[in-house]
DNA sequence: GCCAACGTTGGC
DNA sequence: GCCAACGTTGGC
């Protein structure tokens, strides 16, 4: 059965735009350094899996577009990159201790879902996306979302 | 830039 | 294993 996540972005790192200009519009998801995050990518992400990029720390946060999952679960190179700043001393390439999957772009959203807009929906129109992680959980950098809430925010779009 | 809400580290 | 100190995320 198909997932759905949400992969949250700093645009002036690495944003949608980024990912747009890669070869073929697919880029590597690297970088992630919190073991919930981790946890999500290495054991449940899966091939086929829809994903909102959510642009965050910026000046208006929200959902800028779509992707989907092209590659799984494999060690994230940066962590033994000694010049990467996702740098890890403590993993080897025989115990490697982050993942990053690998994510082609599908859309890019004419107009951003802010997270205003879906915090306003969910205290009126949409209540159902009051129980999203997006809005519950701080600090999650990869995190499920269900498929009515997909569905939801696909609508917010109209 | 502020600061709340976390997660991580390390002394004990 | 507890918990204080510290670091990071991310909205505002």
């Amino acid at each position: 059965m198909k997932n759905y996540w949400l992969f949250k972005a700093e645009p002036d790192v690495y944003g949608i735009e980024h990912l747009a200009a890669e070869t073929r519009k697919t880029g590597r998801w690297d970088g992630i350094r919190n073991y919930q995050a981790r946890n999500f990518l290495r054991d449940q992400v899966a091939l086929g899996d829809k994903v909102f990029i959510y642009h965050s720390h910026c000046k208006v946060p929200g959902i800028v577009g779509s992707a989907k999952v092209v590659k799984t679960a494999y060690p994230d190179p940066t962590q033994f990159d000694p010049d990467s700043n996702y740098y890890d001393p403590k993993a080897t390439p025989a115990n490697p201790r982050w993942v990053s999957v690998d994510i082609e772009l599908e859309e890019i959203f004419a107009e951003l879902i802010s997270l205003a807009k879906i915090k306003q929906c969910a205290l009126t129109t949409h209540e159902a996306l009051g129980e999203m992680v997006l809005l519950r959980q701080a600090r999650l950098s990869v995190q499920p979302v269900k498929a009515t809430e997909w569905n939801t925010i696909q609508q917010l779009r109209k």
